[in-house]
DNA sequence: TATTGTTATACTCTATAACTATA
DNA sequence: TATAGTTATAGAGTATAACAATA
């Protein structure tokens, strides 16, 4: 028997966690037929639309805290999916690269996950996933503005 | 310098997490502001809506494994808001029941939580509000459905 | 001095297997 | 045998402080 949530339900809050959590295991399971994780999908998709990245970058876009993106990139190039070479511009920084091998694994991960895209939206309109889409944009946004405040 | 998450942008899943992952932690600013976490605050929610409730009823509402309610149920005790008393009909199993400090201080976190469910959303007309309700509502049963399948 | 990346560490949430006591 | 709750444990993601090398 099931409980009520009923106080619970009026929060917006309390409807993203929920759609989001049961969400990401959908995207977990497509993730893990490819080697790869959400953080480590993330990444390799910024590397390859940036060629030449630093983790410092990464980690700014994706708000990965800097001591978090090591593992990350560590995984990455363990798997062969990128390679990190010394900045010719700052010896302190990684310029971070695709690999051929990242490339191709990406681009069918990449399919798998557009595949999934659509069925988690499966019933809503084109109308109305734009307008989800835009919620959630100004959702972060007002987030991110009330986190800056102080 | 922020990188581009072209690819990213326009995958569901990606702006969902983003929106969650950033309005998670303006909630956790609240919760914390009355000595509870995100997962506390939804059980005690569950446990004043469903007085006597089970764990094992809390946890399938919340889609908590048992194992990871003992040490919130726990928490929740140490902290006096709620109390356990052996089931009568079961004596393996807790009715869990507020107490009044419970009901005095989840009085107050939701009124605050009520207030950020406003201020995340700001922007957004009643309508579009809906709709964003509705959405996520969608997701979670397109995801429930396909996880169910197995 | 400030920044890049690193190490160490800790907290939260989640997940599985194996146990106990009741039913 | 099945269920309620527990213990132990591990995997993820996230967070802070302190350090070396470089700017």
């Amino acid at each position: 028997m099931k409980a009520e949530d009923k106080t619970l339900r009026e929060l917006t809050g309390y409807r993203l966690q929920r759609a989001n959590g049961i969400a990401m295991l959908r995207y977990k399971e497509v993730f893990a037929q490819f080697g790869l994780r959400r953080t480590t999908f993330s990444c390799l998709s910024l590397i390859i639309d940036n060629p030449g990245l630093k983790q410092s970058q990464l980690g700014e876009t994706l708000a990965i805290d800097r001591p978090n993106l090591v593992y990350i990139v560590d995984d990455l190039t363990r798997a062969e999916l990128i390679r990190r070479d010394v900045s010719q511009q700052d010896r302190r920084a990684y310029a971070l690269h695709p690999t051929e091998k990242g490339l191709v694994i990406f681009g069918h991960a990449l399919e798998a996950v557009r595949r999934l895209d659509g069925t988690i939206a499966d019933g809503l309109s084109a109308k109305d996933h734009k307008a989800l889409i835009a919620a959630l944009d100004l959702i972060e946004r007002n987030c991110a503005t009330q986190l800056a405040k102080p």
